[in-house]
DNA sequence: CCTAAATTGTTCAATTTTTCACTATTATTT
DNA sequence: AAATAATAGTGAAAAATTGAACAATTTAGG
C-alpha cells in the first residue's frame, strides 16, 4: 500500500459514501457524479473527490463514477471485502442493543460471543450469540480468529477489559465506556462516547454556533 | 460571549476534561497541571492550555489549576450547569438502552418521555420514562422545554423524525440512524455512527496505520 | 530578599485538511 | 469533424489545527 497517511475523516467520509453507494446501486441507478455524491451526503464536490483521490482514479472524466464499481473499490479500501468476527465484552443494555442490530451484520460485522461476568447473563443466549464466561475469552478469540472487540461493560473495569483483549492479540477495540483507556500504539483504539456528543449540542446552543453546513 | 470559532475537538476535549476533573475531585484531589491533565486524558500539554485559552485564564502560573474551580468553569462554557430534558424518538433496543442508561442523567441529561408509533410500546413504562405515541410529541417538548432529541428510529424513518423534531422547535438533534439527514442551519445535529467507527477500526486494521497517540 | 523550580498563557511555526481554480478527458450535439 | 457541455483529477492557495518554544508569574527554599 501506498500508505501517504489518510486523514481519519476522509476513512470516514468514505465509509458515509459507501452506505450512500449502496442505497443507490439498490435502486439500480448506474452513474454518478462527485457532485450528486456531495449532495447526498452534504460535503463539496472537491472533498469527495480528494477523498477518493488518495486511493486512485475510480471515475470517468466528462461522465462520472459507475456506481457499482466505486461501492466495490471503497469497501475494498475500508477492507470489508471480508466479514470480521466480533465480540463484545459486557452484556448489559448497551451490549445487547449491540447484539440485537442487524446493522453490523449487514456491513460484514458479525457478532460471534458476547462475555460477562454476571452468572445470571452467562450461558443464556442473546439472538443466537452465546453469552460466555470472560475465562472463555481468550479461546474464543483464538478459534474464531476475532480481529475485533468492542466494550460495553462499566467504565471502572474498561481498561482491565480492554488490557485483557490486547493480551489476547485483538486488533482493534470499540470503547463505549466513558474511561480514557490506554492500548499499545499497534492496536487500533476508538471510543464513542455519547456524553460528548450531547455536550458538543449544548456546547454549541448555549454559545449560538450556526451551523455551517 | 466572544465567539471567536471554537474547534469541535476543543469543545470534546472539555467534555473529556470534565470527565477527568470530576473524578479528580471525587478523589480530593485540590490542584492539577496542564501536563497532568494531559496525560490523565491522551492529549498533549499544550493542547489542554490552548483549548482553556479560548474561554479565559483558569490557572495560576507555577502552581496549577483548581480542580473544583476548573471544573467548574468547564461544566458554565459546555452549558451543563443545569439540566436538559431530552426526548427520544424510538423505544426499540437503542432508545431503551439509551433509556436505561445513567451517565446521562449524571452529566445533566434528563430523558423526559420517549415515543414510538408501535402501538405495544406505546402507555408502556421504562424505569420511569413513558413511551408516548408520536402526536403528543409536541405537547410534549412545549410542556417540558425540551431542546434535545435523540433520534433511534430505523434510517429510513430518521429524516421525517428530523423534520418533525424541528417543526417543533427542537435546538439540537443527536442521530443514531444510519441516514444523512438535513436540518436547518439554526438546528444543531450530530451523527453517531457506530458503523462508521467499526469500518475506521477495518481500515486502520488492513492498511496497518500505526496509532500516533 | 534573591534565586531556582514549576507551570501557565501566548506567540509563532509546522502540519494537516479543506477549498478553489484550472486542466484533461469524455460524451453529445450540430 | 468541430464545437460544446459535463465532470474527474490535481496542484496551489487558504483555512484550520496542532505543536513547540518561551516569556511571565507564582511558590518555595536558602
Ligand atoms: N446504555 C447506554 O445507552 C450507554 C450509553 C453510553 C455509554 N454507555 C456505556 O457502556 C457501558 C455499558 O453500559 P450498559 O448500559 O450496557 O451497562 P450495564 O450495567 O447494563 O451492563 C454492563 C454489563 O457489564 C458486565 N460487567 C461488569 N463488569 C464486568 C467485567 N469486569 N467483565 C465483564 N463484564 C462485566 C455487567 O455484568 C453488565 O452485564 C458503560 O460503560 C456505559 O457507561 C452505555
Ligand atoms: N441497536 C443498536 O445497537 C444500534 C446501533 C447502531 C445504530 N442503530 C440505529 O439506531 C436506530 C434504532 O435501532 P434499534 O436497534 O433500536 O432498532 P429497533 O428496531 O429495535 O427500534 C426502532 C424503534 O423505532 C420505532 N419506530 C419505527 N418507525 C418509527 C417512526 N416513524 N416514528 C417513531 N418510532 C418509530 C419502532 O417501533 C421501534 O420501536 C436504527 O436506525 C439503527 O440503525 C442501532
Amino acid at each position: 500500500m501506498k500508505m501517504f497517511k489518510i486523514p481519519e475523516a476522509t476513512v470516514s467520509r468514505l465509509s458515509v459514501y459507501s452506505r450512500f453507494l449502496s442505497k443507490l446501486d439498490k435502486k439500480g441507478i448506474i452513474t454518478i457524479s462527485s457532485g450528486e455524491i456531495a449532495e447526498g451526503v452534504g460535503v463539496g464536490a472537491a472533498q469527495v473527490r480528494k477523498d477518493l483521490a488518495y486511493f486512485g482514479e475510480f471515475g470517468t472524466r466528462g461522465v462520472g463514477y459507475n456506481v457499482k464499481d466505486l461501492h466495490q473499490h471503497i469497501l475494498k479500501i475500508l477492507g470489508l471485502t471480508t466479514s470480521w468476527p466480533v465480540v463484545v465484552i459486557g452484556a448489559g443494555n448497551l451490549g445487547t442493543a449491540l447484539c440485537l442490530y442487524d446493522g453490523f451484520r449487514e456491513r460484514g460485522f458479525n457478532i460471534v460471543a458476547m462475555f460477562d461476568v454476571d452468572p445470571l447473563k452467562i450461558d443464556k443466549e442473546i439472538e443466537g450469540i452465546t453469552v460466555y464466561s470472560m475465562e472463555k475469552l481468550g479461546d474464543i478469540i483464538k478459534e474464531k480468529e476475532v480481529k475485533m472487540g468492542v466494550i460495553a461493560v462499566p467504565a471502572e473495569y474498561a481498561q482491565q477489559i480492554a488490557d485483557l483483549l490486547v493480551k489476547n492479540n485483538i486488533c482493534a477495540i470499540l470503547n463505549f465506556a466513558p474511561a480514557v483507556i490506554k492500548v499499545p500504539e499497534e492496536v487500533q483504539l476508538r471510543n464513542v462516547d455519547l456524553s460528548v456528543n450531547l455536550e458538543i449540542l449544548t456546547f454549541n446552543i448555549v454559545n449560538n454556533v450556526k451551523n455551517l453546513y
